[in-house]
DNA sequence: CTAATGACTCGAT
DNA sequence: AATCGAGCCATTA
């Protein structure tokens, strides 16, 4: 994995997700709703999975859209993303965010 | 070049 | 209401 250019879809995602405020979460379609393609839902944990050498990258706020922490098992820890959701006051539940809408942080909306 | 996979989402049955 | 399938873009083999 030397020397990859990689696309800006990649780098979209990147900042998307690195702009996400603290205690606030967001769902690959969101992000990729707000670049403009809502079917590469996919691609934008595909760039997630890239971005692991990225700690810049808070992937641990990025959820699916049922709130669900379907990639806690891509970090180093299974527990590793609950926690840090935890420690910026979010609330985990059988892997899945509680009261979603109250921490869903929407690019469209808020980043304007 | 073709085929398969991937941390998703939506629509149809 | 729940389950299944197809779509999407990019990377890797």
């Amino acid at each position: 994995m030397e020397k990859k250019l990689k696309p800006n879809f990649f780098e979209n995602v990147y900042e998307v997700v690195k702009l996400i405020p603290s205690g606030k979460v967001t769902s690959y379609g969101t992000i990729a709703a707000y670049l403009g393609s809502k079917g590469s839902a996919r691609m934008v944990g595909w760039a997630m999975n890239n971005a692991h050498g990225n700690p810049e990258i808070p992937a641990h706020r990025v959820v699916n859209q049922k709130g669900l922490l379907t990639g806690k098992f891509h970090f180093e820890e299974s527990n590793t993303m609950q926690t840090l959701l935890e420690s910026e006051g979010l609330m985990i539940e059988n892997n899945q965010i509680l009261n979603l809408e109250n921490h869903f942080w929407n690019p469209q909306t808020e980043l304007i």
